[in-house]
DNA sequence: CCGGAAAACTAACATAGGTGAACAAGCCGG
DNA sequence: CCGGCTTGTTCACCTATGTTAGTTTTCCGG
């Protein structure tokens, strides 16, 4: 089982067959690829050849604005693909870098065609994925438009919880959390010293309890009042039972 | 004619052939909606049942916030589809509404899978279009996150314009601009008076002109400096000539 | 051509969040 | 267990942008 946290996220979609679960499991065993802490993934300009799945570790998009500036646009966690389809693009026009030690898989385009022309089933539960994908990103296009620090953060810090738990991550009111401080200010768009005030200030107000990379939160319904937050847009909702698979 | 602006988006990525477009210009024929300025064309909740294609005029993708802020989150010009595959989701976590005055086509779930089974090329076209529009969000992501008021108004202003241009809109220097100055606060997270004042800032500097809603910028080059605005996010570089229909 | 509403514009003032600079704490390799 | 580098934290000050409250201009239906 190398693709875990992947058919435990389609499942809040699907109900996968243990025929449907081998398809994938067979496409992530394929070819792996192990990053330390901090490398680089893929770079703007390179032509994206394989879609990576991330087994284990985090990871983040982001791009650089020609005077230095840099902004994440959106984290990896276990069990996220990076776009289906890539390879149809002449080239990158962001970079993904390791935050933590990360192992992926390169799920190669004739595997990804496979899938596609023969298990229509995981073929759905894929765009699905793919259409949650892009509504995060709206989402944060949202939260760094009209939520100010505090909120912002606080929903940057629900979604992440609610993702690691979808991906069967978290124990509890806990969950790892590897990002720094300085990563935190290149996603939200803040300064590093703003971040830090504003982790403080949910500090104080018991909303989060934060150190030594491990995030707990002690109350999410506050949380995610905090921030405004409603999950609405993971859509972490099985459609009715016409798509469950009959095993 | 009724998909002119898509088939001449989506030639910038494939050459298509006679019978290529003849399907699009099939689905996109099959069923119109018209709507005045600022009408509501889905709404958050809503169910999806069909792609729009947008033949004609300027709506736009927003989420409100439980306090009643709005975030834009994207543009839709003549030659616009909203998410392929929308309809695989139980319901829209954002609404979509007219700007100006729009005629929408309707593509039904029917001919969307018809064209991916029989027609790889325009498949391919349609990806393509899909990857494009999520880079488009990432983009604004960045754009919100990154940039300061005038580095944002500008980048805006390039995108749209360079975006009109692609659709085959845009008279030389200029083109159609029907966005108030409110919902320009709205995309770009600034409040209405910067957005003014900003405007004002752009023209002082002779980068735009825009008034009674036509916007000229006379030197494109200045603009993108100023906005640091790079357009390869777009994606707008025909693959090699493997990709060509051979008509 | 008139009147009212929406949109554009302006000014004075308030503040969230940025900057620079310093220091403390944690972590890692030797 | 030491020294250096990264990360976290705090402070004092500054500025980009927001807010409130207008006025003016444009647009549109009758």
């Amino acid at each position: 089982m190398v693709a875990e946290a992947l058919l435990r996220k389609l499942e809040y979609f699907v109900r996968l067959s243990p025929h449907d679960k081998e398809v994938l499991e067979r496409a992530a065993a394929e070819r792996h690829r192990n990053l330390g802490p901090h490398e680089r993934i893929l770079t703007e300009g390179d032509k994206p050849k394989v879609i990576y799945l991330v087994l284990e570790g985090w990871a983040c998009r982001y791009k650089h604005l020609e005077d230095g500036r840099r902004q994440i646009v959106g984290f990896f966690l276990p069990g996220d693909l990076c776009d289906l389809n890539v390879f149809i693009l002449r080239e990158m026009d962001h970079s993904i870098s390791s935050i933590t030690s990360v192992r992926l898989a390169e799920i190669t385009r004739h595997s990804f065609e496979e899938i596609l022309d023969g298990h229509p089933r995981v073929t759905q539960a894929l765009w699905w994925e793919t259409l949650v994908s892009i509504a995060i990103q709206r989402e944060w296009t949202v939260n760094l438009g009209q939520r100010d620090a505090m909120e912002r953060m606080a929903h940057l810090l629900c979604e992440m919880f609610v993702r690691l738990r979808t991906a069967g991550l978290g124990r509890g009111k806990s969950c790892d959390f590897p990002v720094t401080q300085s990563e935190l200010a290149d996603a939200t768009g803040m300064s590093t010293v703003h971040v830090n005030r504003t982790l403080q200030e949910l500090r104080n107000l018991k909303l989060i309890h934060l150190s030594g990379r491990i995030l707990t939160i002690p109350d999410l319904g506050r949380l995610m009042q905090a921030g405004l937050f409603n999950a609405n847009y993971l859509h972490l909702d099985r459609e009715g039972a016409h798509l469950d698979a009959n095993e």
